[in-house]
DNA sequence: AAAAAAT
């Protein structure tokens, strides 16, 4: 529609999106399976040099920098900011999950028949986002000009409950244990000061009200700013996104943008290059979460020359391509819509400098592997020691141990303490109660729970979602929906009513389960128990965040006697009440082995979160897979280690035959098989 | 078994 005449409206100033410079490697394409790669002469390079590092990435010129071009200080300022917030006119477009903010919005109303109408009336469209219109200009950072309006927006106005700051210094997050290994692991920073961040950083984690890094930060700002790779098990509370967002942007803004390869779209030059060549790349399962670490960025990129985009399915992918169209330095996505981009030739991967894979373990629950060894592995993403992985992932099975090995080099690994157990931040309740009295028990947890707070219901099916809430509102209870059957707009749209109070009550599937930041939780109530106690680890953990307190209740019976001692040890890990008839009910499992289909692995090898890189048979089972031989007959499959250093049995990379032996790593069972293995 | 995710 109003499409093709937008896109002759930005050409003008996306001709600079033509390549530029010479990046070196960058005609590199051809794939190279994982065996193949890291195999170079040895161990790979025991530490980077922090000085070298940013060199590879950021630091080559690039033409008039994206954010300069037209989100440009000097520009002349016509018109009115065009949308409110600068974004594309698009109505489920990321970021605007505020629909009833008339004043971060704006009009919404005036791009709905409209269309690209007010959109393409001149400069109006090309106005700063609020973030990211600063500019890089001889060397050096130019940070936009303040504004009033866009600090509101990103930053909320002080002392605003709504805008309750998460993930932030609580006294008790000295109290979540960290534990980092590797070699060379850097002493961990204790406050956000230059050195090592970059002061423009420094001033908006300030507007955003940090006070002292979390556990997670104080690791990882110096483990990422020294080159190091990262796998870290942590939860999205404990400051996650922080800390990978944190040490990317302040190297971004020390160091300026990349080279864009001369090679990209070289056989296409026909027409105005209209690829964009991002800097750093974020992936995440959800749409919820990749919007959620988007809003993020935008907050820590405030002023900056740093444009951060988002894409992700179920939204006009128009839009968002004029988005990126519009300078893309840090890009937030899902791993389909992504993919999509790449096929389209509007993305490319050669300029990645940083890559972080967000909820990792989730992903590939959510059968993402495929898609995401190919924008790795199987696109033009610069080779493993070529960029800087960062990987998290709230726990640490076998096939996330084997993405790690092929995706990371010589990496730290940092395990934070896991919500529920290690902190005590969260009561967990269980309750006996039979299919036919949930609804009524709810009615009861929910008059007496009063008004304070948001509570969050899990139900395991869409279905169920949908007719739970109809049967709240019915109760006249103020209660929303979300799950994977609604459409987008309707997803946000719940998730704005949860986050802002209007609709207090959530139900929701498990798409909710996982990352999702919503302050002021105070209340999961576990209506339908998930059959993997790491879902219920994760839909916990959307209380008691930030160091606050929270409730969950869980509403057991005989139907779940699948998780009971999963759920048992949980308990007792997080020194909780256990009640008398979990205790029995487990009992009464014992009888034929008790642990259903897969309970062996579970809370060890499954549940891991240790650095299993120099655990003997690390990665789970003893035997491995595929009789053991999968990995070049090391023992349990236990992740290579670099530098040979912790035992004969480990193949080193330099080692001949390490991975030989079996033949078994290009084998199917080998590298796909983690979940059937059992 | 269900859910999520590109169309």
């Amino acid at each position: 529609m109003a499409d093709g005449l937008q896109m002759g409206n930005l050409s003008l100033n996306e001709s600079q999106h033509a390549p530029a410079g010479n990046a070196p490697g960058a005609g590199r394409a051809a794939y190279i399976p994982p065996h193949l790669r890291q195999r170079g002469p040895g161990p790979a390079p025991a530490n980077v040099d922090p000085a070298a590092a940013p060199a590879a990435g950021f630091g080559g010129p690039r033409g008039p920098p994206g954010g300069g071009k037209w989100a440009n200080a000097n520009a002349p300022d016509f018109s009115p900011r065009g949308p409110a917030n600068g974004k594309p006119p698009m109505t489920n477009q990321i970021g605007q999950m505020k629909p009833f903010d008339p004043q971060a919005y704006g009009h919404p109303g005036s791009y709905g028949g409209g269309g690209g109408g007010s959109y393409s009336g001149g400069g109006g469209a090309q106005q700063g986002r609020g973030s990211g219109d600063g500019q890089w200009r001889d060397g050096k950072h130019i940070p936009g000009p303040a504004n009033a309006r866009v600090e509101r927006e990103l930053f909320g106005v002080p002392n605003d409950p709504s805008k309750q700051q998460t993930g932030i210094n609580f006294a008790n997050y000295d109290d979540i244990p960290v534990e980092a290994s590797g070699n060379d692991v850097p002493e961990p920073v204790s406050q956000f000061t230059n050195p090592p961040l970059d002061d423009h950083l420094i001033s908006n984690i300030k507007l955003a009200s940090y006070v002292i890094p979390t556990p997670v930060q104080k690791y990882s700002v110096p483990i990422v700013m020294g080159g190091r790779d990262l796998m870290a098990c942590a939860q999205t509370g404990s400051g996650k996104t922080g800390g990978f967002l944190f040490p990317i942007l302040s190297q971004a803004f020390k160091n300026g943008p990349s080279a864009t390869p001369a090679t990209a779209g070289g056989q296409f030059s026909y027409g105005r290059q209209r690829k964009a060549y991002p800097t750093s790349l974020i992936l995440a399962p959800t749409r919820e979460l990749v919007s959620q670490i988007f809003d993020e960025a935008r907050k820590f990129a405030y002023r900056s020359w740093v444009r951060p985009c988002v894409v992700y399915g179920g939204a006009d992918i128009g839009s968002q391509l004029r988005q990126i169209e519009r300078g893309c330095d840090l890009l937030v996505a899902t791993p389909g819509r992504l993919v999509d981009l790449i096929e389209r030739g509007r993305i490319s991967l050669a300029n990645i400098k940083y890559l972080v894979l967000d909820e990792a373990d989730r992903m590939l629950d959510m059968g993402f592997e495929p898609q995401i060894r190919r924008i790795v592995e199987g696109e033009d993403m610069p080779l493993v020691q070529d960029r800087q992985t960062l990987m998290f992932s709230a726990t640490f099975p076998r096939d996330i141990q084997m993405l790690a090995r092929d995706f990371l080099k010589d990496y730290i690994f940092l395990s934070v303490g896991r919500v529920g157990s290690t902190s005590e931040n969260i009561t967990q309740k269980v309750e006996y109660v039979e299919d036919a009295d949930k609804r009524s028990v709810l009615l009861d947890i929910l008059h007496t729970h009063g008004s304070t707070g948001l509570t969050l219901i899990f139900v395991e099916t869409k279905r169920m979602a949908d007719s739970l809430s109809d049967f709240l509102i019915n109760q006249r209870f103020p209660a929303t929906a979300i799950h994977g059957d609604r459409t987008q707009r309707e997803r946000e749209r719940a998730l704005e009513l949860f986050r802002n109070g209007r609709c207090p009550i959530l139900v929701a599937t498990a798409v909710a389960a996982r990352g999702l930041d919503i302050p002021n939780v105070t209340h999961v109530i576990n209506y339908d128990l998930p059959t993997d106690i790491d879902d219920y680890v994760h839909r916990i953990g959307r209380t008691g965040r930030a160091g606050n307190t929270g409730i969950a209740t869980a509403f057991f019976n005989r139907g779940n006697r699948g998780v009971v001692r999963d759920l048992l040890e949980l308990l007792k890990e997080a020194h909780q009440e256990v009640p008398a008839f979990l205790e029995s009910i487990a009992r009464e499992g014992s009888g034929f082995g008790g642990r259903g289909g897969r309970g062996g692995g579970r809370g060890r090898g499954s549940n891991a979160t240790r650095d299993m890189r120099r655990v003997p048979g690390g990665m789970g089972m003893g035997g491995g897979f595929g009789g053991g031989s999968a990995y070049g007959g090391a023992a349990g499959g236990s992740t290579p280690s670099y530098g040979g250093s912790y035992g004969g049995a480990a193949p080193s990379y330099g080692g001949g035959g390490g991975y030989g032996g079996g033949g078994g790593y290009g084998n199917p069972s080998g590298s796909s098989g983690p979940s059937s293995w059992w």
